[in-house]
DNA sequence: ATATATTTGTAAATATTTGACAAGTCAATA
DNA sequence: TATTGACTTGTCAAATATTTACAAATATAT
């Protein structure tokens, strides 16, 4: 769903932060910040690991959260989706 | 990996059939179709349906491999992938 | 009402993917 | 060894998709 924008509207009102001091943060303005949140855009991969520094905060956790997102993008809608991320799973635990 | 591009392979040669056969099928050129089969190339979702029809095999078989390379694709490379492969299947097992 | 915070819309710039073709390798065999 | 047929590789422009920055709209708080 939307698990890495949720996460990340969390930490940053936690530590009561405004969008733009994220913004300016990340070097880009608001409305992208805003967009993360409600996972309208998608954040690089080096954003995240910056903004686990900033909310210090593991970044594998952001990461897992900000992959798992993408791979239900994907997924979503197909039938098959299950299934698929079975396949997946085993091929990549038998290494 | 490339379970779809292995499976189209195994299934075309099992018919004898040769690579400007299904070409001519799918309405491209042998050149697409090779690169199917060593996954330089993602097919459409529709050609899939249209091979499955082809080879007389399940759609939903092919549609998972098919998914499942997506998969692999996206979350290879990341030392969180499995973990973020099981917070997906959770969530959608979850409906 | 004003000021501040957030969200929404969008056009231009960038990046990615696709499709079609030409040229290449390889293996079999005339 | 020349030819043929099957498959692979490389290229590149066109078609698509994504990103970015900005402006405008909306919401929230005082």
């Amino acid at each position: 769903m939307n698990k890495f924008g949720s996460k990340l509207r969390e930490l940053r009102e936690s530590k009561g932060l405004l969008l733009r001091q994220v913004a300016a943060y990340l070097e880009t303005d608001t409305a992208f910040v805003s967009k993360l949140e409600r996972n309208e855009r998608k954040a690089k991969r080096e954003q995240v690991l910056q903004l686990a520094i900033l909310f210090e905060s593991p970044p594998n956790d952001l990461l897992s959260l900000w992959l798992s997102d993408q791979i239900y993008e994907l997924v979503n809608n197909e039938e098959v989706a299950v299934n698929s991320l079975k396949i997946t799973l085993k091929t990549i635990e038998n290494k």
